[in-house]
DNA sequence: TTATTTATGACAACCGGTTGACATATGGAA
DNA sequence: TTCCATATGTCAACCGGTTGTCATAAATAA
């Protein structure tokens, strides 16, 4: 692998006038700078990346801490961001923290440590620490993480709200909402009040069942076969995500009753993905790629030492299908 | 943020001794380890990452270049080589290639400097030259590169023969099967093969239509509807994956086709995200967490200079749902 | 003719950690 | 008493660039 003083031995002109060429500073020759970049082609230079991330102090690295791309959400999530970051002319490390705080801990305490420039983060684990961290510009979606770092969100209240009322309107009554522990603190968490709030608001019983992200399908369709058990009256299910509710429809399917007609059913997110393999889930549609857009821009002031709020609420739409 | 030489102050040693108690050489009594150690807890040090890296010439990290992560095929791809390489001490740079030639050459140009020490490509990109490039291990996963490069794939020939056996049992005669362009070196061309030689066999004629992976699904659609207006008596299509199946379902409920009774449906891939969504396709599984890990193993050996073949291929699935 | 701009080189410090060479001191074993 | 393993320090080179300081020389402008 040629490095600079080889170019500079096959140009035949000092190492410094090679970096001037490269650099484009201080005085140069049109011949000099042709000489420097015949050899820089013949010897197919590149310089090592790393050596000037050393001395520059920054890697023009971002590192996306999220539980897993393999889900549709964080795909997608990653997929825009990755575009945006690279417009701006960073690139991606990603982390995929899923089921295992001590690997996103691993994740944190190594690239915390001058290996990425700034960190986006939405994973689901509780209680990590290092996220106290002064010298990492640090942007949260979906997750809220401490005062210092700046929340990315949709407007999950709203998003709960639209969910509910349609299923109102359909004319459920005992409508059930799946969502996360609420340890676990994160925007979605806004989802439930809206619920216990629409259904106070028509005098209903909110009955909402805490179900960990993390856990794996299996373990999540024996929690979900129990809200039927509990609650065989059951009428319309407010689900926590898109997936979520295609294990409900699973379970649905397997105890026979027919969606929307014995069942209506909500998801939540509107990826792109589901809504093309199943456009008739009714469900709430998160601005997948206006979120992504918006943390790069807020991640950029942030590495700029620019102002920032400490939250941003994007908005969100109903799709209509036909599982309610 | 703290250096070596600020915890060798602290503790009252050398940087040298530093060193040395951070790396475990040389001999050490336990009360200096003790002091240094205490001395990085109190200052919060961490060495620095790419200091590192520049001496050591290796920067643990692994490139990855796919269409996207956004499609659940590669999102779930890439979730699993993180998972296994995160395993070997690595951590992940993604690059989304999708549709744009010059961003993979990019891409190319800037990891093949020692900013990863290898890469695991599935582009679906023409004429990228870079990748004759012989300081940097390669695997490539689906994708033909060139000789030096080894290619994990799952066994598309015996994938193809399933699905397109399984349509003739089921009774189908008039199928057509959507495939890559054939310029496209890639093993999933052998689907083709494999569907034009069951075809062949069974006196029937042969229909492929070749659709750019790349394209915008309102472009696909396009292409897809164009079949039913050419071929309006067609009674089975073999997707190339289950997305593209999902984009036909679509097509044929406009049509007001019923599926599997007017209309049989072949899709490819069977992540687990479709499966779960839509379980009622019909569609043969890759592999995909045993794909991941064989390209790690592979990679591995690549990087530690050992012997690899050049294609491995791994056993598919096929899973029988209500769409044939 | 003199001053200034343009063009290039040599050199060293620096980014932050790693490593080898060499010196030195202590304690216990032979 | 001598020898050696143990324990620590100093110093400098190195990884591969970047940048500032000085020096030098030719070309151009005043």
């Amino acid at each position: 692998m040629p490095k600079l003083e080889d170019v500079a031995k096959l140009a035949q002109v000092s190492k410094t006038t090679v970096s001037r060429v490269l650099n484009r500073r201080g005085y140069l020759s049109k011949e000099t700078i042709d000489k420097v970049n015949q050899a820089v082609k013949e010897l197919n230079y590149h310089p090592n990346v790393v050596a000037r991330q050393l001395y520059n102090n920054k890697t023009d690295l971002i590192g996306l801490l999220f539980p897993t791309v393999a889900n549709p959400f964080f795909g997608e999530l990653t997929a825009n961001l990755e575009h945006y970051l690279y417009q701006k002319g960073y690139k991606v490390l990603i982390g995929n923290s899923i089921n295992d705080p001590q690997k996103e801990a691993d994740y944190l305490d190594q690239l915390l440590v001058k290996q990425v420039d700034g960190l986006i983060v939405g994973t689901h684990n509780q209680g990590i620490s290092q996220y106290h961290n002064d010298n990492l510009p640090i942007v949260a979606i979906d997750r809220v993480m401490n005062q210092d770092i700046p929340i990315i969100a949709s407007d999950n209240y709203a998003g709960g709200k639209l969910a509910v009322e349609h299923l109102l309107v359909q004319g459920a009554r005992k409508i059930i909402h799946i969502n996360g522990p609420q340890e676990l603190a994160t925007p979605a968490q806004k989802r439930r009040a809206a619920y216990e709030d629409v259904m106070h608001d028509h005098h209903l019983q909110p009955i909402t069942y805490e179900v960990d992200f993390n856990i794996s399908n299996t373990d999540k369709l024996k929690v979900f076969r129990q809200i039927f058990v509990e609650h065989p009256d059951v009428e319309a299910i407010f689900a926590s995500n898109d997936l979520d509710a295609a294990l409900i429809m699973q379970i649905a399917r397997e105890r026979r009753l027919r969606v929307p007609r014995d069942l209506l059913l909500v998801g939540y997110d509107g990826t792109q993905t589901v809504q093309s393999v199943w456009p008739q889930l009714t469900t709430v549609i998160q601005p997948i790629e206006f979120m992504a857009q918006k943390a790069v821009t807020v991640l950029q002031n942030r590495l700029h030492n620019q102002a920032t709020q400490s939250e941003y609420l994007l908005p969100v739409q109903l799709h209509v299908g036909t599982t309610c």
